[in-house]
RNA sequence: GGAGGGGUGGCUGAGCGGUCGAAAGCACUGGUCUUGAAAACCAGCGAAGCUGUCAAAGCUUCCCAGGGUUCGAAUCCCUGCCCCUCCGCCA
């Protein structure tokens, strides 16, 4: 939600910044819907004034014992104009309030203009890109003897499901361990464990909603909603809540699955585990005071940055351009992680700063000792990371030709300190020291 | 699932249908006192929105949410949500 009294000073400057995010601001609209409030909203007060002062006469005129009926007669019908006052100005700020809800949040001016993914500029890359001595196989085709088993997801659920057994699903496991452990023993998050069903004010407090109710499951016949990430559950743990600036800044980190409806996105990454229903990941949240937001955004980035460093994954940064950029951020940092099987980067982390949009779409604010004053938080959130997806870049970075996979140093003592990783042998389960 | 109790300001907790946005205490802020601190005492201290160029000032709304009764609702009625206690079931 953007700050409406800044809106009302400058519409044209809103929908200026907003053609980098290639969003329409109506401004004809808005000044008229602005109009028609104020008219309600004033005479809606008027009116209430005047009810307040005649109620509040015919109380005085009672306790002393005076008849009150002439009192009462003069009300007339005070009451059926209020009624109609109020219904108007309901009408009118549902409307407004609807407008704007849809309106995404302002691009910061770093924010590079552009089209699609293919415009997001690259800001720096890490590691070297493997040169295998055979024709790397894509994580499908490395778990085709069991591990990942496709088919078996298609019977129990359907498309875009995946099933993984053995070795694979252990460093799967591992996976999320070592990035929780790193994350709070190295980088100062707490662990917060949240639901994974939440009810609709939260999805409108990150902005999943109005706009974007297709892209996620709703449980039938209720209110709730499976969460499309982490970031809903434990963003909203600050909704409606008056923090202390001693408090700031929160850094929560939280595993939870995802789940998308991928609607939208027919025929797109039909192959493999790249875009599932379902997947895990792990989330990094930050809280914090208007002022450190920018600087939180570039130490999340690093903290994300430091698990695929850490599993000597290459990969590069890129900033996403206006028409990429999502409905709530202002700026987007993105991680892409270098997959041998498609010979190419892909998306494992997206890390943003919110500025005050979510903050004031769900009341998350902080008293400043400094001004004596209110105001609202910065959010900020990314992946670090998304977890299927580092299990892709693990197997394909590190196969070796004959179905084996190296495990890259850091993970082992989540391993059980196997090295290495027999996927030809069917589950990619090492055989029993016997 | 059954029975009962309850949702009031940062917290605890009063509240009669009519100067109640709400007593009191705690916490917090400022002051007096003190070498300093504590204690004591004095004062202040909820939020959202609107009108106003700014300010001064004024107004409206908010006592879980939504309806209703009434000239007037924190207070009465209905519905929903949430919490607590006991019983049952249960990972």
């Amino acid at each position: 939600m953007l700050d409406v009294k800044l809106l009302r000073q400058q519409p044209d400057i809103f929908a200026q910044c907003l053609k980098v995010k290639n969003y329409v601001l109506d401004v004809n609209e808005f000044l008229f819907l602005e109009a028609e409030r104020k008219a309600a909203q004033t005479e809606t007060e008027r009116l209430q004034r005047e009810r307040n002062a005649r109620s509040k006469r015919i109380g005085a005129a009672k306790a002393r014992g005076e008849d009150i009926a002439p009192l009462v007669a003069e009300v007339g019908d005070l009451g059926a104009r209020l009624d109609a006052a109020k219904e108007r100005l309901g009408q009118v700020q549902a409307r407004l309030h609807d407008f704007l809800q849809q309106i995404p949040n302002l691009p910061d001016a770093s924010v590079p203009e552009g089209r699609d993914e293919a415009d997001n500029v690259e800001i720096r890359a890490w590691g070297r890109i493997p040169k295998f001595n055979f024709e790397p196989l894509d994580h499908v085709d490395l778990g085709v003897a069991g591990a990942l088993d496709f088919a078996a997801a298609a019977k129990v659920s359907g498309a875009r499901f995946v099933v993984m057994k053995g070795a694979v699903a252990r460093l799967h496991r591992a996976l999320t361990q070592f990035m929780l452990d790193i994350h709070v023993a190295e980088h100062g998050y707490t662990e917060v464990y949240a639901p994974y069903l939440v009810n609709s004010a939260s999805l409108y407090g990150t902005g999943q909603l109005p706009k974007f109710a297709e892209d996620h499951f709703t449980v039938e016949g209720g209110e709730l909603h499976l969460i499309p990430t982490g970031e809903v559950p434990v963003t909203n743990l600050y909704r409606d809540v008056i923090l202390g600036a001693e408090t700031l800044p929160i850094r929560h980190v939280c595993h939870t699955p995802c789940f998308r409806s991928e609607a939208g996105s027919y025929g797109k990454d039909t192959r493999g585990m790249i875009r599932q229903h379902q997947f895990e990941k792990v989330e990094l949240v930050q809280v914090v005071a208007p002022d450190a937001s920018w600087e939180g955004l570039e130490e999340l980035t690093a903290h994300a940055e430091a698990i695929l460093r850490r599993l000597e994954l290459p990969y590069r940064a890129v900033v996403l351009c206006g028409g990429d950029l999502g409905f709530a951020a202002a700026k987007t940092i993105d991680l892409e992680v270098w997959l041998p099987g498609q010979g190419r980067y892909r998306e494992i982390s997206s890390c943003s700063n919110f500025l005050d949009f979510q903050a004031r779409r769900m009341m998350a604010r902080f008293r400043d000792p400094d001004r004596g004053a209110i105001d609202y938080v910065h959010t900020l959130n990314g992946s670090g990371l998304a977890i299927g997806r580092t299990l892709v870049a693990v197997l394909e970075n590190f196969q070796d030709g004959a179905g084996r996979i190296h495990v890259p140093d850091a993970l082992r003592p989540y391993m059980g300190g196997v090295a290495t990783l027999d996927l030809s042998a069917g589950l990619g389960l090492s055989p029993p020291a016997s």
